[in-house]
DNA sequence: GTAGCGTTCATACACACGTTTCAATCCGCA
DNA sequence: TGCGGATTGAAACGTGTGTATGAACGCTAC
């Protein structure tokens, strides 16, 4: 008993939850249609509604399987820090903190390297469903962080914090998405083997930056000045007037004689 | 002659594309549906098709008035800069050539603050139509600023410098995606008026270190090594097994049994 | 061997989407 | 005043979506 998946020839659970992962790292969730799903998992369209009860059910279990643990490691992790370490912490050891377990997981795991493409895409996801769902989650975890980056930066304002853990967060998973990590990861094996803290160190290096800069100095702002002088000058010449587009004379169906060579 | 919009009582077509503009920006070309458009626009559903041929034409009319103007203004400022400057410029004066004509045409145009949106919208939209038009439309541009930054940073390897141009941009378009670009300037304001020029250098002073920070230090090195090294020993103790949910006994479709509350 | 339960299957539903059709309407111009 | 082309209107088409239904299947236990 308790054995989950006591019957069936079937682990038709297990390949619905990896259809569904692979297809929504693809192309997110809205891109992701039961039928698709189902067709890569060999399923019956009605798998689905059988084994979770919807789309949304399949998707949270999904969810809660990759990022449950993630984010329970990173809570320990920041607790085991904190206690060592009394005295308060770095940054840029907050951002490994963040950073470590999911390195971790996605090594040692099954599913590989998707791993990290999967945090990108949940991050980045545009969809309602995604973004509540993240936000009903893990507000503990993020206001968990968000105190120990306070404590690591109390010259920064509160609300300039939250802009700027935004910021960099917005960069790291818009990375993280894409193939880009990959193309990291082996654009610096290239050289040499490469340690694995020197590469999270070489990602953290890239971040801390946008928590830790200061404000624009004097020097900064007067190179501004002169560019936004010279855009002034410049943008009142050689633009055609303002209808820049809006082509054509009159006649039937504008769009018709826009020669439709493509489609 | 050549009036543009010669006939109809109707301002259809403009009042379309305000339409279509104002939907893009809230949730993304997917969520952007037909019926949404015309209801909001006051117009008849086929109006569209009428109008541009089809929704992605629409679409494209859209972006393309809005983007080949101030992609325009974006080269003609960097050409005249590199005129000016024919010894080289630094990355910071570059970043501000991508800013500087979006923000003026944010402020001085019709639409006012929405352009922000609409820039961050289109740069981070996942619809494989948004990404093809972009990468279609823009690659001169991108090439052309690519090089710039390149010669702005000769140490950079052109790999590494495309990675961390992609980190940057990514950083600035989902946080202009967001209402968050509103909370900045009006965070900033509270304080006291400020100058367009010190809101513009606090901006690319937090985006400039992506692209001039230094690979990671011994020091921050050894730093990660430490939290590798805690979190290698955290992680072994304290989490359930390995099955950490997939809840349940047996018996029927298991989805009916973990309390429907919501929905 | 058969009853019962968990699972799979084919199929259908209701709805939303982009697109198309064709009649009705408006408006400038003869 | 009336013609004709540009625009609008209401309705439908075909396709794709998430979901629901009920019959068939496979296995285990009696």
């Amino acid at each position: 008993m308790n054995k989950t998946q006591r019957t069936g020839h079937g682990d038709t659970r297990k390949r619905l939850l990896e259809a569904t992962e692979w297809l929504f790292i693809e192309g997110g969730y809205e891109a992701m249609s039961l039928r698709h799903i189902t067709t890569r998992a060999g399923a019956n369209l009605a798998a689905v509604n059988y084994h979770f009860g919807s789309k949304e059910a399949l998707m949270q279990e999904l969810l809660s399987q990759r990022l449950d643990p993630l984010n329970h490691d990173r809570l320990q992790l920041l607790s085991a820090c904190e206690q060592k370490h009394p005295d308060g912490l770095g940054a840029a050891a907050v951002l490994g903190m963040l950073f470590i377990p999911a390195f971790r997981l996605s090594h040692g795991n099954t599913s590989g390297p998707a791993f990290m493409r999967l945090l990108g895409r949940v991050y980045s996801d545009p969809s309602l469903f995604i973004r509540s769902y993240l936000q009903d989650h893990y507000r503990p975890i993020s206001g968990r962080f968000f105190e120990a980056f306070s404590r690591a930066l109390p010259a920064l304002p509160r609300q300039e914090l939250g802009l700027r853990l935004h910021f960099a967060l917005k960069a790291l998973s818009g990375m993280l998405a894409g193939e880009d990590m990959q193309e990291l990861i082996s654009s610096i094996n290239k050289g040499e083997t490469i340690n694995d803290a020197e590469l999270l160190a070489r990602l953290i290096s890239l971040l801390s930056p946008i928590l830790t800069a200061p404000f624009g100095t004097p020097a900064q702002v007067k190179v501004i000045e002169q560019l936004l002088e010279l855009d002034r000058s410049t943008a009142r010449t050689g633009r055609a007037a303002d209808t820049t587009h809006t082509a054509g004379e009159s006649s039937a169906p504008q769009w018709i004689k826009e020669g439709r060579l493509a489609s």
